[in-house]
DNA sequence: AATTTCGTCTGGCCTGACCACCTGATGGTT
DNA sequence: AACCATCAGGTGGTCAGGCCAGACGAAATT
C-alpha cells in the first residue's frame, strides 16, 4: 500500500513546466519570442501575476531574458547561470567541494582518455602553445591560472564531446568561483607552479602519444595533487 | 572609453540579490525561516507582488522552499534544482546521443567505483531489492525501465557524492528525453531484458564485493551495450 | 488527558490601475 | 528623398486591495 503525500503544483510551476516542455520538444528555440504576459494570461486562463511569477523563475534560471517594452525571449543559457546555483551550494556546504573534485576527476579523466584517441594536429599544436605559455608564466613568476584553464579546455575540445566539455567547464567554473582563495594559494605555494607544469606536460605527452590510459592516469594524478593542495586549510 | 548599456535592476532582482547576500554572509542558513511575504513587503517598502516574484525566482533556483501556511525557508540546496539550468542547457544544445553516452560513462563509471568503496549494508539491500524487482519485470514481461533507473540512482546514492549523482541524473534525464523511441526499443528487443538484468547483476556483485575496478568495468560494459543497441536505427 | 473548535497567521491567486520603455507609423522639415 | 519629431499602441514593471485555502497554536469541550 503505497500512499504518498499529495502536493498540488502551484500555477506558476505549471507555467514554468509548460514552457520548459515547449523548449525540450524544440517548439521554442533560443531567440524565439514568447507571447506577451497579457496573452499568456488569457491563453492559460490565469492571472497576469501568476504569469509574471513564472517568468521571474525562468529568468532566474537563465532560460529566458525579459526586455521591457519588447517582450520575453528564450535564450541560450549562459554558463554563469549554470554555475551560480552550484557555487552557492559550495558556499553553504564545503563538503560539496570534495564531491565536485571527484566529479571533475571523472569528467576530465574521460576527456583526457578521449582526447588521446581523437586529438588531431591542430589540437596538439594548441596544447603545445599553451604549455609554452605556462612555461613563460613559470619564468616570469606569473600565476599561470589562465593558461591552466585554457589547457584543460583544450583537452575538452580534443575529446570531441561537447557534453563533456560543458560539464567540465561547469564544474571548473564552479570551483573557480567558490574556491577563490585556496585556488590562488595553489599557484603561489613554493614549488607548486613547477609541479603543475610538469603534470600538464605529462598529460600532454600521453595525449600526443595517443595513449588513452596514460592520459587518464596523468590527469587523475594531477587532479589528486590539486585536491590535496586545496585541502590544506 | 568604455561605455556600457545602462540597465537598472528590477525590484525583484534586488530582493533576490539581498537574500542571496544574506545567505552568502552566513546570516541566513539552511532551515532558517524568512519573514512572511507581508513583512518583507513592508520592510522592503515594495509591493507584495514584487516579493512574490523574487521568492518564485529563488524557489526555482532551489535556494528556498515555500510551504503554504508555514512560511518560506532557506533550504539546503543540494537538491535537484541546482542543476536545472545545466539540464536546460543540455536540452537546448541538442547533443548527439553518443556524446551523452560518453559523458554518462565517465560519471557512472566513477559512481560505480566510489559505490564499490563506500556502499554500506543499506545501500546493498536497496540494490538487491531493485534487482528482485527487475527479475519480476523480466518474468512478467514488463519494461523494467523504472527499476533500471532506480538501480542507477541507487548506485549514485551509494557513491556518497551528491554532485556526481545530480550530474548523472541530469545527463541521464537529457538522454531519456532525447531518445524516447530508441530507449523503448532497448527494452523490447528480444533477449535484451535478460542481458540487461545480467549486466545489472554483474555491477551489483562488483559493488557488493567492494571491488571498485570491477564495478567501473561492469558499468562501462553495460553502457557500451546500451550504446550499441541505441545505435541500431 | 484527549479531542475538537476557533482565531490568526501563512502563502496562493486574482483584479484593476497606472507608469516607464520600446517600436513602428505618420507627418513635417530640410 | 532623407531625416527628425511626435504619437499611438504595445510591451513589461509595480502597486494596492481583495479573498481563499492551508497550517498551527491556543482555547474550549468532552
Amino acid at each position: 500500500m503505497d500512499l504518498r503525500p499529495i502536493r498540488t503544483k502551484k500555477i506558476y510551476e505549471e507555467i514554468v513546466q509548460q514552457i520548459k516542455d515547449l523548449i525540450g520538444e524544440g517548439n521554442l528555440k533560443p531567440g524565439d519570442r514568447l507571447p506577451s504576459e497579457r496573452e499568456l494570461s488569457e491563453r492559460l486562463a490565469v492571472s497576469r501575476a501568476s504569469v509574471r511569477e513564472a517568468l521571474s523563475a525562468l529568468a532566474a534560471m537563465g532560460v529566458i531574458v525579459i526586455r521591457p517594452g519588447e517582450g520575453t525571449f528564450v535564450q541560450n543559457i549562459r554558463n554563469g547561470a549554470i554555475v551560480e546555483p552550484l557555487a552557492m551550494a559550495l558556499l553553504l556546504d564545503r563538503q560539496a567541494a570534495m564531491e565536485l573534485l571527484e566529479a571533475r576527476q571523472a569528467l576530465e579523466g574521460e576527456a583526457a582518455y578521449l582526447a588521446a584517441r581523437r586529438a588531431g594536429p591542430e589540437d596538439l599544436e594548441k596544447m603545445e602553445e599553451l604549455l609554452k605559455e605556462m612555461q613563460h608564466d613559470l619564468q616570469r613568476g606569473t600565476l599561470g591560472e589562465e593558461a591552466d584553464l585554457r589547457f584543460h579546455l583544450a583537452i575538452a575540445e580534443a575529446a570531441r564531446n561537447s557534453v563533456l566539455a560543458r560539464l567540465m567547464h561547469t564544474v571548473s567554473d564552479t570551483m573557480r568561483q567558490a574556491l577563490k582563495t585556496s585556488r590562488q594559494r595553489l599557484y603561489t605555494t613554493a614549488g607548486n607552479p613547477e609541479k603543475l607544469f610538469a603534470q600538464h606536460n605529462q598529460i600532454f605527452e600521453a595525449i600526443k602519444a595517443h595513449n588513452p590510459r596514460a592520459a587518464r592516469k596523468a590527469i587523475c594524478q594531477h587532479l589528486r595533487f590539486v585536491a590535496k593542495e586545496l585541502q590544506k586549510e
